[in-house]
DNA sequence: CTCTCTGCAAATCTTTTGCAGTCCT
DNA sequence: AGGACTGCAAAAGATTTGCAGAGAG
């Protein structure tokens, strides 16, 4: 089975098993948010939303994204400025992030070094790690050749 | 000269560079931020300065510790609760956290090994990081004792 | 039919801003 | 005196919640 079709029955799994129900928004919302690739804010996911299904509120967008979470096919993850952005968890490891500040670009990267010092800081303090967040700001290749090319140009 | 004076002198030089105004109001924000360990809370300082003079506004706390921020005294951190936390930034080097998620209990650590990690991905993605942010969340040592209590009374 | 959903509008919650009066310098 | 500062209240911006009507099972 494609990833697409295991989220999609872990997500309607989760809905029968709380008890819940299975509607045209919700389904609208979990496919256009499992089709993207990136870090949406909840605003972005529901503009989105909205060019497939106008009608489609910003209520149940943050509704139906706390319902992805729950069931693990999400995860948010704020990235320092205003809002939180949701990634796909299902089958995607966990990685951290470069935060272009110029550009808001997100460059995503992993570390096995860095993972297991974590778990050996964690357990020097006795510690149980449940999650972890690793952010780095700064600016991207293509920031700074721009700064560059403008500098140069003066 | 002590950190403290230091800190002092450096907050009220930046007043002065900035045309800005010596009040009482900023002194004590300060002098109570000073004081503090911590990583406080706009609202946490906000309270600790009102027991020590309940004239102060919040207002006045968010603007000082914006002030505070600029000079290089304070830095601003989110712990992934809803609102921003302060730390001393003058002579407090960096250093990352592991949160504790059911007591919020802030543990501080530091190790070169990440850093250096930090650099070398930063460097090889062409990236110019000017700062960076690791958390760790789980159950601090403390935590897990009183949950294994529980368990074991039951 | 019942019980959950939905979208709207209103409420939250933290942080910011406009304003009229107050205080450094 | 004059501009910067302050506290209040109101605004802002992201997210959440109450409610009455709509829809799934």
């Amino acid at each position: 089975m494609s990833d697409f079709a295991k989220e999609k029955e872990i997500f309607f799994n989760h809905l029968k098993e709380s008890g819940l129900k299975k509607t045209g928004q919700r389904e609208v919302i979990l496919v256009v948010f499992l089709k993207t690739e990136g870090h949406l804010s909840a605003e972005d996911l529901y503009n989105l939303v909205k060019a497939e299904d106008p009608t489609v509120g910003f209520t149940t967008v943050y509704r139906t994204l706390k319902l992805m979470c729950e069931c693990g096919l999400a995860r948010e993850e704020g990235m320092g400025d205003g809002f939180k952005r949701y990634e796909h968890h299902y089958n995607h490891p966990h990685h951290d992030h470069l935060i272009c500040t110029e550009c808001s670009d997100l460059i995503e990267f992993y570390s096995e070094t860095i993972e297991k010092k974590q778990d050996e800081i964690a357990l020097s303090h006795n510690f149980k790690p449940t999650h972890h967040s690793l952010r780095i700001w700064g600016i991207c290749s293509a920031c700074q050749k721009k700064t560059k090319t403008k500098a140069a140009a003066k």
